[in-house]
DNA sequence: TTGTAGGCGTTATCAG
DNA sequence: CTGATAACGCCTACAA
């Protein structure tokens, strides 16, 4: 009695079949070099004991892991959701499996987060945006751990990575935005500093406003953490300044999903007193009311892309590239010209 | 040249602090058993080599990992980001790290994925509600890897668990549905198999009709996954049905949000026409418009007393606990009485 | 306080 | 096709 939970390991799975341990491992590794007998002997074993491997030991062992690791901002809203899944599942077909952790955005911690996936002994890594110091880059490297950058593509850069740039991508919106006529625009952005997509955004709509010869009010832009209260928050500031925007552009579609909701509760209607504009074009985006005009972001394909370019780093195929995917801006219900 | 990018192990940093591989691994692991000068000695060497303890050879060595493994049924909305984002900071100040995986609420893959953290490592396992067949208890009880339920609690059970019982919590909700003059009631519920919570929450609103003398139509109750789409979708079913339904009562907030949604997009006016409930509270809840009338649950609470429950049977402390959490009924817009 | 040495569960190299 | 056996990087008695 007592017997203490015994786990079994190879060299019980071995004993029960009457062979050794590298038999065995060969079995569960690369059965084509095992004798058919054999191979049924051993995974009867492994049946009846419910052998699972010691993922610790074989990492250890074959110095990979077969796993990936990702550090994305916020696992608390969708933002990521799409992209990351289709990321996930293309590397299951692959024999990969993946790591997800969260800076919850904090850039700062991400560091300590991408050594604690190494530790871990991930395979590669998938990091999103390109702002980190070079440190971080370094580490990496002298570790021989490859990496691709998704979410965001900077002109010039040269790191492997699939995304989109995202100032290119809300110029378009920006510009429609002002060709309606508006004038009196005001920005929820994200926080900006150590996210390169939110800058982006943000450089692309004060961009489009000086180039249409509009002159951009720091006071009509608030920076603040994407979430819903934050939007309404924000929102709610921005319609006390005078003069009132006529128009709100949102950093992504949760901040702009949040000022959508304020606006009734303000009684202000969208997109008669106001329009307002997200980005990203998450599900919600067209399930709330007014339906959101925002930028669509082929999230799944980037997802996919970049599974293909990581596992391909890994296994020492291909090298650097860089691809850049097109987004698109749709047109929904919260975009209207202003009340003349 | 071409020196292969070198990984220090704790054997280099002992070489260049001068001692014991033995003793730097004590410099990490229990400061206190060293002097305070080959301390310091030892962490510059660590600081200069960059070095990163490998934590599978850690993990290997020690028989314990300090991660604790969490396997819930969706990333993809925020169901249960507030509680396991509570959880896992618990975690943190007690020195455990996270692991999460979902099985996209198909309950078959859970197996899988439980067997995938043990042979991680995991010293301990966060598990979503009851549904689940005695081999999986009985694998983790074989190797000894504590686990707690969380987000449900039935009565009768005895497995540790910290939750909430979900039938007893939509009852109020489902009696004020029907004490406010409603007779025609749809449902759209989560999938039920497999799934304890949706299945408590659905068996409570039949019961809750039968004791009000309703007679329960299936025809008038919907089962989908949960997302926004589905919500949508049903509840257009729901609508179509005759009698049409004054109410629809949704498995989560959600479904909710999606039906809501979904009557706007018909004409229909909530909860003029027809009233909407929802479950769990989420953000989202009151961002949407009307405001859900729903459920609260104290999802942050759960994940804190989660980890401790956890810990607590991790380091032999206290033994299988069993922690009601009280929700609450929250009056928003959606539901008001039928029109008449 | 510090060092020595054995072992954790697998894989991989080399003979047989 | 199969079996020894040496790593893999670290922890932990046990000794000194």
């Amino acid at each position: 009695m007592n017997r203490q939970p015994s786990i079994p390991t190879l060299e019980d799975v071995a004993q029960a079949a009457g062979v050794s341990t590298a038999t065995v491992s060969r079995c569960l590794n690369e059965k084509e070099k095992v004798s058919k007998s054999t191979l049924s002997k051993v995974m009867e074993a492994v049946e009846n004991l419910g052998y699972t491997p010691n993922f610790n030991a074989r990492a250890m062992a074959a110095r990979r892991s077969n796993t990936i690791g990702a550090i994305i901002p916020t696992m608390e809203n969708a933002i990521f959701a799409r992209g990351i899944q289709a990321f996930q599942v293309a590397l299951h077909e692959k024999g990969y499996n993946l790591l997800v952790s969260s800076n919850v955005y904090r850039p700062e911690l991400e560091t300590e987060l991408i050594k604690s996936l190494v530790s871990r002994g991930a395979d590669g890594l998938l990091l999103i945006g390109h702002s980190r110091d070079s440190e971080t880059y370094q580490y990496l490297e002298r570790r021989g751990i490859p990496s691709v950058l998704a979410w965001s593509m900077q002109p010039g850069q040269t790191h492997t990575c699939v995304g989109f740039d995202n100032r290119a991508s809300m110029h378009p919106l920006a510009d429609k935005v002002i060709e309606l006529g508006h004038r009196h625009i005001g920005v929820i952005s994200g926080i900006v500093e150590g996210n390169d997509r939110a800058q982006s955004r943000l450089e692309a709509i004060k961009d489009s406003m000086t180039a249409h010869g509009l002159t951009v009010d720091p006071d009509m832009i608030i920076q603040t953490f994407y979430d819903l209260d934050n939007g309404s928050i924000a929102f709610e500031q921005l319609m006390q300044k005078v003069p009132t925007p006529t128009a709100v552009m949102c950093g992504n579609d949760v901040l702009a999903a949040g000022a959508i909701a304020k606006a009734r509760e303000m009684g202000i209607k969208v997109p008669e007193d106001v329009s307002i504009t997200g980005f990203d074009d998450i599900e919600l985006a067209k399930h709330v009311y007014p339906a959101l005009t925002t930028v669509h972001v082929p999230h799944r394909e980037m997802g996919r892309r970049a599974a293909d370019l990581l596992v391909d780093l890994i296994e020492d195929r291909g090298s650097a590239s860089i691809i850049q995917l097109d987004t698109e801006v749709v047109m929904r219900d919260s975009l209207s010209p202003p009340k003349t």
